[in-house]
DNA sequence: AAGGGTATCAACCGCTCGTAT
DNA sequence: AATACGAGCGGTTGATACCCT
């Protein structure tokens, strides 16, 4: 539907002139052009000279979303997804500054992925996707799901996949950027897409253009498989020391839940929200996550893995929640 | 095969913030 | 200090692909 937009009520025939809608190939190619030879910023200048007839905000979003030589596109990877889930639970709906950190995702992309993958189980769980009641589904449900993934995938697959699970015994150095209290969380993270030149970017859209239908990825340059840039992660100045700290605003949560898991709030805080520990088999009593009433882990292997959970399990967790001495 | 429902994602909109004048 | 303007952000919408009956 490439339309142009012909407002009645438009006074100018300037605005009557501007196209919405979806982006052709020639638009894009002419963006491209133009801020090769002009670079970006100065939008309303940029949609005025370039010949597009498109408002500045809407020639910056094609090029900052889609057109941008380190966009990466094609689906979320597990830690991608966990850092997702983590950050969100510190900093909220700050899309752009939680796409600081998945580099090559935008702002929109993870916005996206919030609303059709995380909030569509708070929808079915009949909670709100704010309350620390779907965060304790998150942290107990979800992320030690992703992290076996994670696990998994990191032990079969040697030579695309980067991802790390380190002890945090074992990754001092990292650690030593962080005060005690907090040392950083050992998350895999994606080493950013090497910018491609403006004909491998032409190149890639044609190519998109010509299989958009089929399939979500089709640029293999900018699917390859990657990880996550542990350093990188390590560098978030205020990231949460423990999923607790990130949940709870209040002392009196973090009691609560000591109770209800059987853990030591500062015992957490200084083994931390990392992979060894969080993968440890259940039982470790320095483990919240693996303290957590989760149901046993055949979900793991599970094809709704991607997106949707078993809701069956999360309905046994929540029914083990409601049956807790506190919580929400 | 057709139709309806659902999921996904690109794009738009309105608002806020920062900066220049 | 006030104002204007551009850039950026988060929320929302609409098109379309996909799935199920």
């Amino acid at each position: 539907m490439s339309t142009l937009s012909k407002s009645a009520s438009s006074s100018s025939e300037e605005d009557a002139e501007l196209r919405r809608g979806p982006w052709t190939l020639e638009e894009d190619t002419l963006l491209i052009h133009y801020i090769a030879s002009h670079g970006e910023g100065r939008w309303n200048l940029l949609a005025k000279c370039s010949g597009l007839r498109r408002t500045g905000k809407s020639c910056r979003l094609r090029w900052l979303n889609y057109l941008k030589p380190d966009v990466k596109r094609g689906n979320l990877t597990p830690q991608e997804q966990l850092l997702i889930l983590e950050l969100h639970s510190k900093w909220g709906n700050r899309w752009s500054k939680i796409a600081q950190h998945l580099p090559g995702r935008t702002d929109n992309e993870i916005k996206n992925y919030w609303r059709t993958r995380v909030q569509k189980q708070a929808r079915h769980l009949k909670i709100d996707s704010n309350s620390r009641a779907f965060q304790d589904v998150i942290r107990c449900v979800w992320m030690p799901r992703l992290l076996q993934k994670i696990e998994g995938s990191s032990s079969t697959s040697s030579t695309t996949s980067q991802v790390s699970i380190i002890p945090q015994s074992l990754n001092h150095a990292d650690s030593q950027q962080h005060s005690a209290a907090a040392p950083p969380p050992v998350v895999a993270q994606a080493p950013v897409q090497g910018p491609l030149s403006i004909n491998e970017t032409i190149n890639n859209l044609e190519h998109n253009e010509k299989n958009s239908s089929s399939e979500n990825c089709t640029s293999p340059s900018i699917c390859s498989s990657e990880s996550m840039n542990i350093s990188q992660i390590s560098q978030i100045p205020d990231y949460p020391t423990s999923p607790f700290q990130a949940m709870s605003n209040s002392d009196d949560y973090s009691t609560l839940l000591k109770g209800y898991y059987n853990v030591d709030n500062s015992n957490y805080e200084m083994e931390t929200f990392n992979l060894a520990s969080m993968s440890a088999p259940q039982g470790d009593f320095e483990n919240p996550v693996g303290d957590c009433p989760m149901v046993e882990s055949n979900w793991v292997d599970s094809d709704l893995a991607d997106s949707l959970w078993n809701m069956d399990e999360l309905w046994q967790f929540w029914k083990l929640q409601e049956g807790a001495p506190r919580l929400f």
